[in-house]
DNA sequence: AACGTCAGCAACCGCGAAAGA
DNA sequence: GTCTTTCGCGGTTGCTGACGT
């Protein structure tokens, strides 16, 4: 249903169409947009011939008629990435949005308040799934029972209070520079990359790598050079070596060097 | 069949940031 | 440097259809 709103405008009160957009409106910007381009929404819609603010044009265009556009159909990895992204960054729904091609931040956002919300998964639980799922896929997820080679073994499953903890609210320029990154090359070695920066750089104004415990894991600095291991959190005692006392730690995994040298974590940490 | 309730989703609104004058 | 305009984001509203009584 359309209805007529006035709004006052330079040229006096004007009146503009609120509501359901219609077939034959969303050809009109259609058409303009592919003609002209999708910027100045302010003007666009008197030109485009459209009784609509330029605000709704620009909603409607990047929400539903933009190429790529993926509508419903969310599939459970598509859900995961989300739960996982939404513990990492909280409800900057146009930055998740960004990691899920053909989805937008407003479709995100309502599939999260209608569905996800009222789940109550954790990373964990998400990482007991995955585990599970590989377990019952291959049978066994011992590396060395493992088809598809060791690293298939791993169990990185990092507890949602170490994520929480880690979490670098506070230095969300570094936040940004990995979010920002094409899909293409979103990789989670990336979210290792910077936290062992945060270290690195000193620990200015945020949760240092200490802190969070990102050392705990024994980070990989982009050098090359491995971050010492400092204590036994995950697992691993401050030799390196595995400690069976400490096992009982979120994070374990059958061989701590792997893990690290893993080229796809990813696979590990986000499905 | 009529009515009420609820869930899902499209669209709007207000605000802050960025860009331009 | 300041003011104005435009854009983009997140929260919220309200319409619609499905389902239950």
């Amino acid at each position: 249903m359309v209805k007529k709103t006035e709004r006052v405008g330079k040229k006096g009160v004007v009146m503009v169409n609120k509501g359901a957009w219609t077939a034959e409106e969303d050809q009109k910007l259609v058409d303009y947009i592919r003609t002209h381009g999708d910027k100045k929404w302010r003007t666009l819609p008197a030109k485009a011939g459209l009784n609509r603010c330029g605000k709704s044009c620009r909603l409607r265009w990047l929400n539903y008629l933009r190429p790529g556009i993926k509508r419903g159909n969310i599939s459970e990895d598509e859900e995961d990435l989300i739960i996982r992204l939404h513990n990492l960054l909280g409800n900057r729904w146009s930055l998740i949005a960004g990691r899920l091609p053909g989805r937008t931040d407003n479709e995100i956002k309502n599939h999260w308040n209608t569905h996800l919300s009222k789940q109550t998964l954790t990373i964990d639980d998400l990482n007991l799934k995955l585990n599970t799922k590989h377990e019952g896929v291959h049978g066994h997820s011992h590396p060395s029972n493992n088809p598809l080679g060791p690293m298939q073994g791993f169990k990185p499953t990092i507890s949602e209070e170490h994520f929480d903890a880690w979490l670098p609210e506070n230095n969300d320029e570094l936040v940004s520079s990995w979010v920002d990154l094409p899909v293409s090359e979103f990789d989670v070695e990336q979210l290792f990359d910077f936290t062992s920066m945060l270290d690195v750089e000193g620990n200015e104004g945020g949760s240092s790598g200490s802190e969070l415990g990102v050392e705990d894991y024994g980070m990989t600095h982009q050098d090359g050079c491995q971050e010492p291991i400092k204590n036994d959190l995950c697992g691993v005692n401050s030799q390196g070596s595995l400690d069976p006392q400490a096992m009982c730690n979120p994070l374990e995994f059958d061989d701590f060097d792997q893990f690290i040298g893993c080229q796809d974590y990813e696979l590990y940490f986000f499905h």
